[in-house]
RNA sequence: GCAGGGGUGGCAGAGCCUGGCCAAAUGCGACGGGCUUAGGACCCGUUCUCUUUAGUGGGUGCGAGAGUUCAAAUCUCUCCCCCUGCACCA
């Protein structure tokens, strides 16, 4: 048995002594891998293990291959979150302690995490230690985090290199607000962290025709606005009359205040809903008069509270006016006006013929009742969905044009001819409260953005990206598709930790806009910290140097009082580490972090240290289930590597599923894993009582099958198919031993050079077994820092494979054939007498390679010698039904055939407990003889 | 809605790019057997369906439908469904 946690101490202590993964710049070719380093809030979890395991395995990997490889890490402190939790955690908050709890973290240590400086260096150390644990070969010295004042510094000249650009811009953006607290929140600031959508909405300015007022109507569907047949309001509802930009509008009281977040809004006075019920409007589009009624179903918070009538194409507005209309309203049926079709497409949707498509929605959902709200909410949200996908204008000026075109078309028509105004709202079906108890708004705040969609920008991006690797390659399309998609990204806080934002210091950097280049900082962190630098002393010019290589080093030294050899070794380190990277992360991070990298490298960064590779994994789920803090399913990474062992769980997330898609993490794999390490150790323990010897049949095989498969592996290692790799260097290396001692094979040589090999190629997986298995095979190197077996191709033997191939099939073949005669024969031990196993005639595989290249049978008879035509011909024919599906075989010579079952004799007679005697087809004299086939040898029972 | 990914056997999950060796790897489950006092672990076999009964057979089949091809899980088109992301949140 192994024990785990001792080996693992064992080696990680002898690494760190050793400084094995400390590296500085050499002769040989770099290497920079890095993962996206973690945010300090939370313990790490064993899902977070995947995408560092990953790395520090494609790490461990090109190790072996000879390249100089650095493996740093740093943490991630700026921004909002950690901020956050200091601010619970001095009110108590109990939730979050519960948190807190599930990971073990001791009330003493909750207790100081009111001070944000604590909570970031409480979870980088926890954070360290987890992934010392874990084996990772990091080069801990290039260690730092976020908010440390020399990187600000990196990030400020980050900065000024944007601004030079021309890349950031200041502009209004929609936020969501607390009125309370004067601060924009996000998720981490609302009550059950809830995430305040912002949506855009139409206002459609809707004149008074007995005044200069305008109704706005808030809508979704602006399109629809042909349709109109009356203005709805909420008759217990207060409204205003207010004033933006010099034009007046009524809109409800409550509206009134949160719109004045977003437009800068004066109240001019107060107005009845009683009183606008009285009113006329005027539609913008059509110039139509339409009344005002009251809406039943109409919010007074909700946009402008108003709203305009569609009853062909809206189902409340529809039920509204029903209602009405029992009321005593009159609403003459023919302003129903449709406005919306539904091409008929032979099929069971709603066809052109549909009157009323509102109606007919409700009638399908709720028959003939009208007063079950939700019911109602749905037949919106199916006919919405229905006329958004399928439906087309049948009127107005974009008459023909698919619904969701025209929609923008007209939004954009409207807006910029001043008949409509975009309103935002918070789209969430329940109110967002903020964690003081306050409503969530929006608000339209003033900042400052990087502008991704800078056209120059862009262009660059886009003709790189095709340069730039990335694993798995079925994620290229959304690399793609989010280098096209994203725009502006406000990149200014008005709290949080971090860098100060130069242009408002007030304000830091956005906690993902100072993580993008940040690599770069790994190759000179060190050598700025060994030689006692001080922040003030990083001035702009030193980074233009030491990165761009612009500038003059002594004038630089002059300015900034770091000495020209320091500079120079820091402008050597990024020259000859920022080369070569490779950047790993979970999926999560494509949208945003990836493509912020991208861009910023392109933006600042020469060519040459542009990405060159992107690898994405996949997330970890607990026996089937995702990991959640509700599911009380999430194991702290420390504790799951003492339970289960850092190369267990290593190997289990990275082997068990291809790179891209979710690993299972199942106790059940632990297990398994565990099994066949112990097997291989005791193996590789024992070694001793096999015996050198001259070289069998078997050994030939198994030396074939360790060189493909160092070649196969090799391969699936180079792309990042982990999963690929280790189900040939682990789980069949582990059959083929098995199949290797079965058979008789005993040669120590053999066994030990497959297992030195198999020792070295599990190192980057599970670095603290192989380790443990290369020294007790005797060697006393760091196979951490072994080269990788190189494939011998002389030793690749397609016909040792061949041949123990085709003894395999044979095996099942006499299995079959004695279950199918024990039947009839008369026979009381239920075993065989013998059996005799007859290998075809070297002529059969000649004509059936051939007849598989001609497929004609009248070619191949007269090419074959040394056979009468007759049985030449009644060998073929029983091929004839399946001529096209022939395969050439390769098949071996009878007599290297008969070599190699003389030797597996031995093991089929144990197997099957009766004599087995091999034959040749010309020597044998079964009746059964002639239905050998090349690959197939015939099979004789004897009872 | 937009964008990206996906739909494969009882389940999970490969295969799809590069069509044929695919009734489809592997794991789990189920069933039968071995080992065992028993349970677990482990080992062997079966696990779409029909047929044959001395092994190399046929049918159906990879979301639905259509197409290309001598040949489609794999290529093309249409449709249906599922997952993820959509901005101030790391």
């Amino acid at each position: 048995m192994i024990d785990y946690s001792n080996i693992e101490k064992k080696w990680q202590d002898a690494w760190d002594k050793e400084k094995a993964f400390e590296v500085e710049p050499n002769d040989k070719e770099s290497r920079l891998i890095t993962a996206a380093f973690p945010y300090v809030n939370m313990p790490l979890h064993i899902g977070h293990l995947r995408t560092y395991a990953t790395t520090d395995t494609y790490a461990r990997y090109l190790r072996m291959r000879g390249f100089n490889v650095l493996f740093p890490m740093g943490f991630h402190a700026s921004g909002i979150p950690i901020l956050s939790i200091a601010k619970r955690i001095a009110k108590s908050d109990p939730e979050l302690i519960e948190e807190l709890k599930i990971f073990n973290i001791p009330d003493e240590d909750i207790k100081k995490m009111s001070d944000p400086l604590f909570i970031a260096e409480y979870f980088t150390n926890e954070m360290t230690e987890s992934m010392k644990a874990a084996g990772f070969s990091i080069d801990w010295r290039r260690k730092f985090i976020s908010i440390d004042p020399l990187f600000s510094k990196f990030v400020e000249w980050q900065f000024s290199k944007l601004k030079e650009k021309g890349y950031l811009e200041k502009g209004v953006h929609p936020v969501g607000w607390c009125t309370n607290d004067m601060s924009a929140i996000g998720q981490h600031d609302t009550l059950h962290d809830t995430h305040p959508e912002i949506e855009e909405l139409t206002g459609i300015k809707f004149k008074d025709k007995d005044s200069e007022i305008f109704f706005v109507c808030t809508t979704y569907r602006p399109e629809t606005i042909y349709g109109v047949t009356n203005l709805f309001v909420n008759k217990n509802s207060g409204y205003s009359i207010v004033e933006i930009k010099g034009e007046k509008f009524y809109v409800s009281k409550a509206a009134a205040a949160s719109l004045s977040n977003q437009f800068e809004l004066k109240i001019l006075g107060e107005v009845t809903a009683d009183a606008l019920l009285k009113k006329n409007a005027i539609n913008p589009e059509t110039g139509e008069s339409v009344p005002v009624f009251p809406g039943f179903f109409v919010k007074e918070g909700f946009g402008t509270g108003i709203v305009m009538s569609v009853p062909a194409h809206a189902p409340f507005d529809y039920v509204a006016l029903e209602k009405l209309k029992s009321e005593g309203y009159n609403i003459p049926p023919e302003s129903y006006k449709k406005v919306i079709a539904i091409p008929d497409k032979n099929k069971d949707g709603q066809s052109e013929g549909v009157d009323i498509p509102a109606l007919a929605h409700l009638e399908s959902i709720m028959g003939d009742s009208r007063s079950d709200y939700k019911l109602i909410e749905e037949a919106t949200k199916k006919l919405y969905r229905e006329e958004a996908h399928h439906g087309i204008m049948s009127i107005g000026k974009y008459e023909g044009k698919p619904e969701s075109e025209a929609r923008e078309l007209i939004k954009k028509d409207m807006i910029s001819s001043g008949t409509a105004i975009s309103i935002y709202v918070i789209g969430n079906a329940e109110p967002v409260i903020c964690r003081c108890g306050t409503e969530i708004i929006v608000k339209k705040v003033d900042q400052w953005f990087i502008n991704y969609g800078n056209k120059a920008w862009k262009d660059d991006v886009r003709s790189f990206m095709s340069d730039m690797k990335v694993y798995p390659p079925q994620l290229k399309g959304a690399f793609n598709a989010a280098s096209e998609w994203i725009g502006l990204r406000a990149t200014e806080r008005s709290q949080g930790l971090g860098t100060k934002f130069p242009y408002e210091p007030s304000h830091i950097i956005e906690s993902l806009s100072d993580s993008t280049i940040y690599p770069v900082f790994y190759t000179i962190f060190p050598i700025l910290k060994s030689d006692t630098i001080k922040s003030e002393q990083l001035k702009p010019e030193f980074f233009d140097f030491v990165v761009l290589n612009k500038g003059d080093v002594e004038s630089i030294s002059a300015e900034t009082g770091i000495d020209v050899s320091t500079i120079k070794r820091c402008q050597e380190s990024v020259n000859y580490w920022y080369v070569n990277t490779s950047r790993h992360s979970a999926p999560d991070l494509i949208y945003n972090h990836y493509m912020m990298y991208i861009y910023n490298h392109i933006a600042i960064l020469p060519k040459k240290m542009w990405p060159k590779q992107v690898v994405v994994n996949g997330m970890v789920t607990y026996e089937g289930e995702k990991m959640s803090k509700s599911l009380g399913n999430v194991i702290p990474l420390l504790q799951g590597i003492k339970k289960y062992g850092a190369d267990s769980v290593r190997f289990i997330e990275l082997a068990s599923a291809d790179i891209g898609t979710d690993t299972n993490f199942t106790e059940e794999g632990i297990k398994s894993i565990e099994a066949k390490n112990n097997a291989l150790y005791e193996l590789v323990s024992s070694l001793d009582q096999y015996e050198a010897g001259s070289l069998s049949h078997i050994d030939y095989w198994l030396y074939s099958k360790l060189n493909s498969k160092i070649k196969k592996a090799t391969e699936s290692m180079d792309r990042l198919s982990f999963r690929e790799a280790y189900t040939e260097i682990y789980y069949n290396s582990i059959t083929e031993i098995k199949q290797y001692l079965d058979k008789g094979g005993k040669n120590q040589i053999v066994l030990k050079e497959f297992l030195d090999k198999l020792a070295l190629m599990l190192q980057p997986i599970m670095p603290h077994i192989a380790e443990e298995l290369w020294h007790v095979l005797g060697n006393n190197t760091f196979a951490s820092k072994e080269k990788w077996p190189e494939a011998d191709m002389q030793m690749i033997n397609q016909e040792a494979e061949k041949i123990e191939e085709i003894i395999d099939s044979t095996e099942q073949d006499i299995k079959n054939a004695i279950s199918l005669t024990s039947k009839t024969a008369k026979s009381e031990t239920k075993k065989p007498k013998s059996i005799n196993i007859i290998i075809a005639a070297d002529w059969k595989a000649k004509a059936y390679d051939e007849l598989a290249s001609t497929k004609k049978i009248s070619d191949v008879i007269d090419k074959v010698k040394g056979v009468d035509k007759a049985t030449l011909s009644e060998f073929l024919s029983r091929f004839s039904k399946r001529l096209n599906s022939l395969e050439k075989e390769n098949p071996v010579s009878s007599s290297q055939l008969k070599e190699g079952f003389e030797e597996a004799k031995e093991y089929l007679g144990s197997k099957f407990g009766a004599e087995i005697a091999i034959e040749l087809e010309e020597e044998s004299k079964s009746q059964r003889a002639k239905r050998a086939l090349p690959t197939k040898p015939s099979i004789d029972v004897i009872w």
